[in-house]
DNA sequence: AAAGATTGAATGCTCAATCTTC
DNA sequence: GAAGATTGAGCATTCAATCTTT
């Protein structure tokens, strides 16, 4: 206590910690990515911790909620999805087999392909355990109205298109 | 190719994947954390890369940034700000001494504290690259009009404070 | 050669236990 | 006993290399 303590709270980010300058336009992109980043991690850590109570990683989470709605997936397409890589899919899967939720199964007319399967016991387990975090999801936003929702879903999704017009020369 | 491709960007986040009823209030919920899932991972991947360019993670990106604004810090500080574990700082900090960039100094009325304090070396190290880092960041989000960026902030802060609201209970 | 998947090494992190100091 | 930091084990992930199939 006898050291400083200086807590300026939401001044840094919890990762990406820029400087603030509240005058010209750089510090204005700053601190929308610092707040964004704020925000997005202290979610990610809740529905982390919600997910983690049934004993999945979030990888995991997703990869069954996709064969769930999508049925059987090649690994890659998988892999492209939850932005892994290939490597990380494979021990994905691996686990996922190995708690019985998921097989694999060969790819008929391309014998490099796999793919996953959820199986009955995978199926049962989605269907008995993911509503209840699609509840807390709801509840999480709760303090926003529906139309803030919809302006804040819009408004991210122009983020988005930015962020990929201003990347995209870097992949061409 | 002769396995089905089904891909349906942007229907499921990069690592949360619950699936969208457009009608029902859950659908809009859902429909914004996944659009902020993806969009914020792909912001995330892109200034990862950017400050990996650096050989920086950022972790230590904004450990650095925090030093140099903020002058000398105790672990514990740095800690509860870039949200990491207490064997995570020792870590970090370790790494960035490595490097040459930041020393452990003693603090003084506190014996079983540390100060992390930028080196010399270090505060060269944040003048001449982050000011690049910091353009590469206005740019990002240049797409949209300042408006649209001051709106995006005040609406995830709202966001933020819902979700805090939400789960304040948890930890009572 | 190129694509899909797998393996093994390395990495950044968390968690639990420990040591020192308050 | 509680707080600040460190250590070591464990873990999910990436990266590079490899194998098979196209």
């Amino acid at each position: 206590m006898s050291c400083p303590e200086n807590f300026d709270p939401a001044f840094y980010a919890s990762r990406y910690a820029w400087s603030e300058s509240p005058d010209d336009p750089t510090g204005v992109a700053a601190k929308l990515l610092i707040r964004m980043a704020l925000v997005y991690r202290t979610i990610e850590r809740e529905l982390e911790a919600d997910i983690a109570r049934h004993g999945l990683t979030p990888s995991e989470f997703g990869t069954l909620d996709m064969l769930y709605h999508r049925g059987p997936m090649l690994l890659g397409d998988i892999q492209r999805r939850l932005v892994v890589s290939s490597g990380g899919i494979t021990f994905l899967v691996d686990r996922l087999a190995a708690k019985g939720l998921v097989e694999r199964k060969a790819c008929p007319g391309d014998r490099r392909a796999r793919f996953a399967v959820l199986t009955p016991e995978g199926e049962r387990f989605v269907e008995e355990r993911f509503p209840a975090h699609g509840r807390f999801v709801t509840e999480l936003v709760s303090g926003l109205s529906e139309e803030e929702q919809v302006e804040l879903t819009r408004l991210i999704g122009r983020l988005g298109r930015s962020v990929k017009e201003h990347t995209a020369q870097d992949e061409g």
